[in-house]
DNA sequence: CCATGTGAACAAATTCACAGCA
DNA sequence: TGCTGTGAATTTGTTCACATGG
């Protein structure tokens, strides 16, 4: 299949959406009425459902749980999956322990530092390894994700190592466009660019 | 001025390509040179360079430090700009951190939290305030970007109170889209959707 | 001569408008 | 009738190709 990455972010958006709907025991919704609830736009809805293959009622609307399944499955979001995060500093550690205390399709299963003062402690559930692990412990929990979140100088390296062992996706913190060498997907969040966005806008009316 | 938000992306980008450059002593790069570095597009640079008002020379290439100068200063990055993280758990004292650390043109001079335990608690250089002295506070300081860490359930109406009290940028990490009412421009970072993302490319061979 | 700057071609994403079906 | 699903139109973003000028 394919799609692009702006739309599967908004297929995201929606099944949460679909989740709350569900919780609140709504069983039918038109995507007028999803798009009025959550400030989206029905038609883009629409279009999205649809590249997963639509499957509304004309003339209705969507079932939500029939809907959310099929969104669930499509994301491969029916299992669970192990992420290995690299790096346990402030945003690393924050990260294990926002997805550990969001018990979904993710657990962080292995956590990686240079630091021999990190080394051995725990963070949420896990304890925090060497990052020479790396290239026994992914192919030992089979694990796809990789989150790195040290810092730039290191992050390329810690990367490569990763893809070594058997990682495919990488979820990257650290303030650099990572070589994506073969197939591996790369995501960038890059906090310190999103805020100077953010002061562009700010002084946008003086210019 | 009209810049959309991935020209200001990849601007915020050759900024610290170029700030990397002078680091190294380099005084001239073209735009050709500058993309086979950092594995950009040298079309793209000039486009989005020339949209702040082109500065390069022809036949030569950009001269690095004045050009730093003039994107710094076209973000708007030549002045400190005040920072307020609303709700100190893991995300908002790891943001508070990262930010303090980095010593750029941002500092987080406040921290608010809800909860009676984390409230005159030391974060990094501030002091955890309670969230209803957000009013008083942002004013006070005169913030005019926030930085939302709460649960979902509280993140509209915290935002709310932070336009309320003078803010004008809010930085989202809460899985809500956020209602922006007037010209308050939003930024939704949202991790789990782009773990969610990496998950689906995964799984893209199968399908 | 060589790299910038830019109009023109192209590609991607969004929105419109409506045909088609429960 | 009322909503989905979709081709066509539009807007937005990227790449190409080359004229321009230091």
């Amino acid at each position: 299949m394919d799609v692009s990455p702006l739309t599967l972010n908004r297929i995201s958006v929606y099944l949460r959406c679909l989740r709350r709907l569900h919780e609140d025991g709504v069983s039918r919704i038109s995507s007028q009425q999803l798009a009025n609830k959550f400030h989206l736009s029905a038609t883009q809805i629409r279009k999205d459902l649809t590249q997963l293959g639509g499957s509304g009622i004309r003339g209705v609307g969507y079932e939500v749980q029939p809907l959310i399944r099929r969104l669930t499955g499509a994301l491969g979001l029916d299992q669970k999956h192990s992420l290995a995060v690299v790096g346990m500093g402030a945003m690393g550690s924050a990260f294990t322990r926002h997805i550990g205390f969001n018990h979904g399709s993710f657990q962080v299963a292995a956590g990686f530092d240079h630091d021999a003062a990190k080394i051995g402690q725990k963070v949420g559930d896990i304890v925090v390894k060497p990052t020479s692990a790396i290239g026994v412990v992914i192919p030992q929990l089979d694990i796809k994700i990789g989150i790195i979140a040290v810092p730039r100088e290191a992050a390329q390296d810690l990367a490569d190592r990763l893809v070594a062992a058997g990682t495919r996706s990488i979820l990257n913190f650290a303030p650099v466009r990572l070589e994506n060498s073969n197939g591996v997907h790369i995501r960038n969040v890059d906090v310190r660019i999103y805020l100077e966005e953010l002061v562009f806008y700010l002084g946008a009316d003086e210019r």
